[in-house]
DNA sequence: CGCATATAGTTGATAAAGTCAACTATATAT
DNA sequence: ATATATAGTTGACTTTATCAACTATATGCG
């Protein structure tokens, strides 16, 4: 394996135990609204005002469709997002989250932005630095 | 929310999409051997000649012990990893990878280094600041 | 038009991942 | 010696995830 290798290596087995590390905090944040971390981060892909079609989130989790509709129905069933048919194709139902669900997104994002988050040691250059390589690396071609 | 937390927040945001986006390459290199991400996790975790103890396994991966044990179990009914009792502390059990399971994890390793990584968009100057932020991250005290 | 094919989402069956409470066995501390 | 803590397992249960089969709607083409 050559030294490029060994880098890519590392960097996945890294960002891998940074998102199990992570998981440890949740209860933290997360868990105090009783949200598991996949709802979380379905949470957060759902931007107010920005409805997202179900199919979209399947592609953004790299899952089956079938899991989706699990998902959203107990969120749904938390009233937090709720599915709308979409006007220009009947097939598709887009998700937008209520007014309770935007509230609890918003206190989420704050908490995940405070000092529980061990993103808070790095200093704000390598934030910067980590979002710019970040974004190469999720640039959805 | 301030500039520094909005960092914070799109980095985790970020982080997470790349996760979940990486899970979508795993059927190429990972589902080949049929195990899932987190097998693929544990595997990575138990370096050849270290053996582990499952109680290290748990407070890696945050969480219950008694996940761990299904973990395990399944990872050794397949041959890959076994218990050994320590000899140090009766309590404990340590993981050690069997030689077919040092083998096929060789073999992930390589494949998830190799070209289906997203990870060979960015530079190596790029992946080698990845891994030190992604270092300075996870850096357990 | 009408038919074939593709896509969006749901349902049901099933397995794996994850939590919690209760338990056993071993260590440690006072 | 007794109390307390730790490592791991078991059993009950929920959530996450996959697959195959199905419904409904779109789209492409002769």
């Amino acid at each position: 394996m050559n030294r490029a290798d060994q880098d890519a290596c590392r960097a996945w087995q890294l960002l891998m135990r940074f998102f199990f590390a992570q998981r440890g905090h949740l209860p933290a944040s997360g868990a105090e609204f009783d949200l598991s971390p996949i709802q979380c981060h379905v949470l957060h892909l759902i931007e107010p005002g920005r409805p997202l079609p179900m199919s979209r989130l399947a592609d953004t989790l790299s899952c089956d469709a079938s899991n989706v509709t699990g998902l959203v129905d107990r969120l749904e069933s938390r009233g937090l997002v709720r599915r709308r048919p979409s006007p220009r194709d009947r097939r598709v139902k887009v998700l937008h989250l209520t007014p309770t669900g935007a509230r609890l997104r918003a206190r989420l994002l704050r908490q995940m932005a405070g000092r529980s988050l061990p993103l808070s040691r790095l200093s704000l250059d390598q934030q910067r630095t980590l979002v710019k390589i970040l974004e190469a690396l999720v640039d959805e071609k």
